[in-house]
DNA sequence: CTAGGTGCAAAAGGTTTGCGGTTAA
DNA sequence: TTAACCGCAAACCTTTTGCACCTAG
């Protein structure tokens, strides 16, 4: 937790107890919650923490390069602290998002963008069933 | 025009006039409309057709595999009809969204999906500037 | 001390839904 | 004929905003 602290000053962004609150929930866990999710979570420990909050601070985390979000179809956004390069894997049935490592460090060499296009960053979700739901093991619904 | 009637009827979608028309309006421009840019480019030649009827009909056509959805960052949910394989690159300035053909046909070999998952789908995109706001013109505001 | 953050409640999009009337096969 | 679709309006969910109070530096 003085390890958060430290992070978010490193960062330049002001450690106040709502965001070291709010990253410290995104860390707890290594799944993708929503803003809700992420809500309720730090509710239990933080009681008078409001949504607008917890989105105040996690538009300042993104903003400090501390969190990414991940958008899924027609899905409420969710929030990721994994900042390494990697890709997501949407599970169709649970909902679930899982972390997928990338073997080379980004290779931009499969696309052939037209000239005058300046890349900032490149996003890549996979689709599909997740292990457990593959399995025909009931849909386990995300969170808990 | 026929070509659309035939295309609905061939992938086993009742072909109605709203239907027809959405999908119309979707294949005209080469861009990514939102659902409300569809109405609206939708309305003026069919002036009775409402926000939830294109809703409805993008619906129809996505689970029938003519259109895609595009999902950017907080922002309204874009219609692509371009079914083959590619990529789309999303401008930060004028929030355009362009497709981006991909060389090799989707080379999954750079992710090491641990055992069990099933991809059915992946979706790349990428951000950055496209030439013309890269190239210090003004912002250009997306559709017309 | 003060710039910026917080909590609350209300509003603002974007999307979905319920229902009576309509239409394509 | 009839199951599916359409138009309308209202609901719903996620996210943003305005404002008074508070707090970290």
């Amino acid at each position: 937790m003085k390890r958060i602290h430290q992070t978010l000053a490193t960062c330049g962004l002001r450690p106040t107890r709502q965001r070291e609150h709010v990253y410290h929930v995104l860390l707890q866990q290594r799944d993708h919650p929503t803003a809700e999710e992420i809500f309720l979570r730090a509710k239990s420990e933080m009681p008078t923490i409001s949504l607008a909050t917890v989105y105040n601070c996690l538009e300042a985390l993104e903003e400090f390069g501390l969190v990414k979000q991940v958008n899924m179809q027609r899905a409420a956004t969710r929030y990721c602290p994994n900042m390494h390069d990697h890709h997501h894997f949407h599970c169709d049935a649970c909902e679930n998002v899982f972390d997928v490592p990338v073997s080379s460090p980004t290779p931009k060499s499969d696309v052939k963008l037209p000239s005058g296009f300046q890349v900032s960053g490149r996003e890549v979700t996979l689709r599909g069933l997740c292990p457990d739901c593959g399995n025909g093991k009931r849909k386990v619904r995300r969170n808990g």
